[in-house]
DNA sequence: TTCGCAATTGAATCGTTTG
DNA sequence: TCAAACGATTCAATTGCGA
């Protein structure tokens, strides 16, 4: 594509407007080529079954609304098909896209991004330093979301600030996993009933990491699922030209008057979430889990006075009693508490070593 | 399914053996519905087609005549196709499996399960806390690989140790990602120049957890991509029985010998924490049976604000309520449910105690 | 005004046994 | 097979209220 050509098309976008309508019609009428960057945020398809209650009884707010139910996978998966196309289509040849989503949509999402020729540069998970809890504790706490990070072809230029993305990290290259707050607070919208604007809104760390890594100031930044405009928002903050597709009239206008406060450069908002840092806990499950104590090897309280044994789970057993370190600790000196990092001792070599040493290896591992 | 099949199919697996071949042919010589745990690690280089092959060693008509990228994807999806329905063969109807893999191929594994009808319960992230950086400083470090935990179907049951994983996360429920470093130093299994026995062996501590969380003593763990035998070896450890199918005859031997080694920890050491629900149910009316509380005796609720009577046959009467404890706690409360155990309480002495406290002292006696 | 405690909330595929 | 009953289960952060 030439230059002139690449200038035309830009031209004859909509700039930092919020268009109306279903996104793969509005990208259809858009210019072929014309667009650094596609950040989308899909419905995830979520295929919740009846009500949830947490163990206080209160309800949990669902994600039940229209436009996140789908009859099945396939059509989930043509649905797919046929925005990543329309997305693909108004990408520049060295353009790149963003997608975000849980385990329920993700991988289809991927897959379809690969048979269309996108080609996957990273996939990048963004941890949710506070997620919600499984309230039923029959899974995993569902603490992190993906995001996949696709250049336009193989072989294709993309855009890369790898200098831009260490400074954010402390001048260390930075890693495919993100540690960043859920979107609460002041930052989320609320509507006039004081209930939440948008079920989904992202926070604007996240868009601010990837727009700043992956894009230059003036480039075009597209979102067909613009929501409340996180994407445009942060877009407009960091010098970037953005384009909103959104469908629903109510979430417009929240996005429209959110984006008339926005100006340029103002992001103090977004400084807060990399600078701070504590020391890491470190569970004692996973000196059993490395191997660095046995299951079934024996450990002696500081004082010689008791002697318990490690399970696979990381809890210790002694002769009436188990629990955690600390628990096990507290129970056999009759005390309201014990830190047992400091009561534990292991032996090897015949000499007794305190279970805190081995903290402080893992400790050292992870700087 | 019988429990009499169930163990006849048990006694007809090759247990605690490294099966030689192919391994969708060496599954699909397997009984059906015999397996716990399915851990697999296949290949995801999808440029290697000559790994590929159906069961029968036919080769599969991908578009081959330049090298095609949908022509690989294609051929690589045949290949997933066909290891995965073998697998979902030999799984029981309770069973589940997980498989790992990284952006090359992680999303069309996660697509596949779904469209052969494995429920995914989590996605989870391998952390890696000392991962390769990227040295030419063009893309993220690649610092994390994702796991897929999937049940056999949708409703299906599963083996989840929700108890025994919070342990291990020190008292705080488990979250989706897992911070473990890779497998170096002494754990690394060299060959005899000194070299890395395999390109890819996870670390044990990966495993630990992950058949630590969704197994029980006794299960069957099988690894269709055996490779050095990780899953064997801490399966062996904890008390599983593990199956093994890897074609290399190098990997086999590596792997046979390190199995050899490897010690079963003490019976004790591998009984983990568990959940109430385990419990022996107790119905309220025996403490009314046994004389522990009588019939007439005042209840209050655990917030004082209620009060109610209870009646020879082990409901309770209110002011406009009757009913068992959890129906009247759930009425008076205004709540969909409720727990009448750790609800109510009774005085003793002037003191307030929970009625759980009887409970537990009934199942200690069952002890 | 400030401190401390209680209440609220977030993309969630969130039961099991008995009769 | 199905309905009813039993009864297990939460982390981090923010907001709001009362002292």
């Amino acid at each position: 594509m030439t230059k002139t050509k690449t200038l035309a098309a830009r031209n004859a976008l909509p700039l930092n407007e919020i268009l109306a309508g279903d996104c793969i019609e509005v990208m259809n009428s858009l210019p072929e080529g014309s667009v650094d960057l596609i950040f989308a945020d899909p419905p995830y398809n979520l295929q919740l079954r009846g009500d949830l209650h947490r163990p206080d009884n209160s309800k949990v707010d669902a994600v039940d609304d229209a436009w996140d139910q789908f009859g099945s996978f396939a059509h989930y998966d043509q649905f797919t098909r046929d925005w990543l196309a329309a997305a693909r289509r108004i990408l520049k040849p060295n353009g790149a896209i963003w997608v975000i989503g849980s385990y329920h949509n993700v991988f289809r999402m991927g897959a379809e991004l690969q048979n269309q020729g996108f080609w996957i540069l990273n996939d990048v998970v963004w941890r949710k330093s506070n997620p919600m809890p499984n309230f039923r504790g029959k899974r995993l706490t569902n603490a992190h979301e993906t995001l996949i990070w696709a250049s336009k072809a193989e072989g294709a230029k993309y855009t890369f600030n790898y200098e831009a993305l260490k400074s954010l990290n402390e001048g260390i290259q930075m890693r495919s996993d993100w540690v960043i707050p859920i979107c609460n607070g002041g930052e989320r919208l609320k509507d006039d009933n004081g209930d939440k604007a948008h079920p989904t809104q992202k926070p604007e760390a996240l868009l601010h990491r990837l727009i700043v890594g992956t894009t230059n100031p003036g480039d075009v930044v597209l979102d067909p699922f613009f929501g409340t405009g996180t994407s445009g928002a942060v877009a407009k903050m960091l010098g970037r030209d953005f384009i909103g597709i959104e469908r629903e009239e109510a979430y417009r206008e929240v996005a429209k008057k959110r984006l008339s406060k926005i100006r340029k450069f103002d992001r103090e908002a977004l400084e807060v979430s990399t600078s701070k840092r504590s020391e890491p806990r470190v569970p004692f499950g996973q000196l059993v889990e490395r191997g660095m104590l046995r299951p079934g090897e024996e450990l002696f309280s500081m004082n010689g006075r008791h002697k318990v044994k490690v399970r696979a789970d990381g809890t210790l057993i002694g002769d009436d009693v188990k629990g955690s370190i600390h628990q096990v600790g507290a129970h056999l000196e009759g005390a309201p508490s014990c830190n047992g990092w400091t009561y534990w001792t292991f032996k090897r070599d015949g000499k007794q070593v305190p279970i805190d040493l081995l903290r402080q290896q893992i400790r050292a591992e992870m700087n």
